[in-house]
DNA sequence: TGACACATACCAACCGGTCGGTATCTTTCT
DNA sequence: AGAAAGATACCGACCGGTTGGTATGTGTCA
């Protein structure tokens, strides 16, 4: 609430422009990450306008100055979800660069589960738990979700083709279905987590995904 | 709005009261199947109570007789959600009867499979999207949602058990564990469908699921 | 006659969104 | 160079409607 007051005066971008990496501090990009921390924390609807000024330390003014309504919020973060995902996932860690596909594509299921440990709402997928709650109340926030669920399907679906092209596989799999069931364990087991309160049993059901995965491009095996 | 107005005078059970087997058509269970109906279209936090009535028929006054807040309905209707799995999921289906364990635990999931069509808000799970809503706002029915998802898998697990000390299983894999993990892929499989407005997703995720339990308890393989 | 199962009317707080106004930065004209 | 004009980025009071919840009245049945 006094946090607005505080901030009244910011700083200028003129002194200090150094920061080259550093993501922009404008006021824009402060409602999207703190939209993104209160609907992870609370929901979509539970989280007000106010709520989201407050976290950002912006009035309500600057909200509606930058995005029309709550719902182009919405769709705006999930593009930025979106982003995100790509660096902190596809191109930060060190799986992406492991130079055999099978095991980058293991690699990158061992990254998603030591991602599972601390507060519940710091793992868990923000255009997932938002799509839960719009997809019959608003479609534009359901397009947003779904393009940044399938954006990191068709890249993950990548290093599965690549496993395939090495290793060939014995089922009737393809990359991207594989791709999006990979996803779909991880939400799952989001909530699964969210009903326990600890991460310990989402861990336990992207064991059972790892193995799934190992035995498919086991070889030796019938069919 | 005006679906209230309309049956301010209902019939009594007085009369027709030779249907035993049908659900009790009194104000308490309408609530209850209204606020199930309405949640899963469109989350909890955007449901009023004011919506539920109108859904159930009632009026707020009845609401209130009935329960406490909001959040006592929410408890109570996640009880009632477990109520109806057990019966439609549990007992009612033919793959409960079938004699040989695997081929039962392979009946269940091609049960839940097929449930995956029409409507995503007719196939998705209460309690599944209402824990996301409330897991950090509201303990009562964070733990409600807890014990539904619980008593799925406690139940499924009889099976499972049953289906290890029939056949073995070759990996290190609990009885309870793999029960958690069929329930994640199913509400991973929801949250894609719900993403994509069609359950096609849904049904491609439940076939790799079946996969990975069939290649479990595959005789023949190393380990 | 009194407990129960509602119905009606109402309330204060909160909701998303609007609006008139201001400070500052950028472009254009002379 | 410097004034004028316009665009950008806010600020915060305010609005009508909605929210969960309450207080009180009323009909019915044991």
């Amino acid at each position: 609430m006094n946090a607005t007051r505080n901030m009244t005066k910011r700083q200028k971008g003129t002194a200090a422009a150094g920061s080259v990496v550093a993501p922009a501090r404008n006021s824009r990009a402060k409602l999207i990450e703190a939209a993104i921390a209160t609907v992870r924390y609370k929901g979509f609807s539970a989280t007000s306008v106010d709520e989201i000024c407050a976290a950002a330390g912006v009035t309500k003014g600057a909200f509606f100055h930058h995005f029309a309504s709550k719902e182009a919020l919405a769709v705006a973060a999930a593009g930025a979800w979106t982003e995100i995902a790509e660096q902190r996932i596809f191109t930060v860690p060190d799986w992406v660069r492991i130079a055999d596909p099978l095991d980058r594509l293991m690699g990158h299921i061992e990254f998603r589960l030591s991602m599972l440990s601390g507060p519940v709402e710091d793992f868990t997928c923000f255009v997932g738990t938002m799509v839960q709650e719009a997809y019959n109340s608003s479609d534009p926030i359901r397009a947003a979700c779904d393009a940044s669920i399938t954006a990191y399907a068709e890249r993950l679906a990548e290093h599965i083709e690549a496993t395939i092209d090495t290793y060939g596989i014995g089922h009737d799999v393809a990359a991207l279905d594989l791709a999006y069931h990979i996803q779909a364990v991880l939400q799952g087991a989001f909530i699964m987590a969210k009903a326990k309160g600890s991460p310990e049993i989402a861990r336990e059901n992207v064991a059972h995904l790892k193995r799934y995965v190992e035995m498919l491009f086991k070889r030796g095996d019938q069919q």
